[in-house]
DNA sequence: CTAACTTAGTTAGATGCTCTAACATACGGA
DNA sequence: TCCGTATGTTAGAGCATCTAACTAAGTTAG
């Protein structure tokens, strides 16, 4: 392997970014809750106290993990609209799909992005600059240049939706296998019908 | 409190059904995550080691709590199509105001019910009885008289929906303040919008 | 009624985790 | 070169899960 680490033979040179791999290694195989910073620390070949130079406690090794996934998400979510009419219901359902499949993708993640005990001043900012994304298209959607109240009350039933999707898939409520075809039929569908202004 | 349990000093007499409400208590007060067996044990008065006579390990305390909830939730739904018309939009749309009622009442249960970390064949099954009360309503509505795929099908949008809408309430992503008279609203919108058939 | 068996508690302790304290080593200016 | 700081180390307190061995109370057969 001969990892490209210039360990000093005590100072590690990259610690920090090696213990957030690990731990998201370690989230994603078993979940969050059986997370140890004990095991990443010996993933990353130091001293079970060693990561406290870095994070004030447990808690903070996955909020760093957590604020990675939201990053990727928003990434995604970019990458989503991409090619597509910006606020037309095909860039709009294409973000939806892409929540879900960065949740199938990341099931790990995704549940502490969005867990509520990681809930923290730069995993919320990070949580509004990505929704911030879907929102911009909203507005767009219904002719408007900044995303006012209306543009937030036209989103939040969608947010639901592929929030709900993605736990039941990742919760296993309903199997990968069976919906590869549907998720994309499904988002398509809460779109087109959820997007429009209550009546 | 002079509490009804006629311990014979040695003897319980009634610790596990005990042992399952400090349980719940336990996890509604701090979470899943932060339930201790060592905590219920203190709380129901007994060694640290007592619970391990009634129960394997942690998480089947957990369950025990998650079938109770599953059980309630059930009886809930019964109880919100009471008086409507059987496989109307009112009677379907209560049901699922009545799941988010449900978490918003007993979060931390809620989120043990769904959680997959205690993915059980009873709690599946009770799970399953609970959907039922649900498609039993779609089907009404579908002019069928017994749930086929159809059916499920039909359902699964909305349950996605209500899903959702729990988890954004619970885990803090919308406020219940704000949203008090939204919820009725918003799930009345969804059952109406995503219950026919997809086109 | 009593002896044998079963059920449901007990204490003791192995193992593992989080996090702190005290110490050690290397880095990086002045 | 020397000192301060950053980042490692080991040791250990405190609490958790779960097991083992023991014990008391209830139950049943003769």
């Amino acid at each position: 392997m001969d990892q490209v680490k210039r360990k000093t033979g005590y100072h590690h040179g990259d610690l920090r970014q090696q213990l957030v791999a690990a731990t998201r290694a370690l989230v994603e195989a078993k979940g969050p809750d059986l997370f140890s910073v004990s095991e990443a620390a010996r993933a990353a070949g130091v001293s079970t106290a060693a990561p406290y130079r870095h994070f004030a406690d447990r808690t903070e090794m996955l909020i760093a993990v957590a604020l990675e996934g939201m990053a990727e998400m928003t990434a995604a979510f970019e990458a989503a609209t991409q090619g597509k009419e910006p606020g037309s219901d095909a860039a709009i359902a294409a973000i939806g799909e892409a929540y879900v499949r960065y949740a199938e993708a990341h099931p790990g993640v995704f549940r502490m992005m969005f867990a509520g005990d990681y809930k923290t001043e730069a995993l919320e900012e990070a949580g509004h600059s990505c929704y911030a994304v879907v929102l911009g298209q909203i507005a767009h959607r219904l002719g408007k240049t900044d995303v006012d109240d209306e543009v937030e009350k036209a989103g939040f039933p969608l947010w639901t939706f592929v929030h709900g999707l993605a736990f039941l898939l990742i919760d296993g409520k309903a199997e990968f296998a069976e919906m590869e075809q549907e998720i994309g039929d499904l988002v398509s569908l809460a779109t087109r019908r959820l997007l429009d202004p209550a009546a």
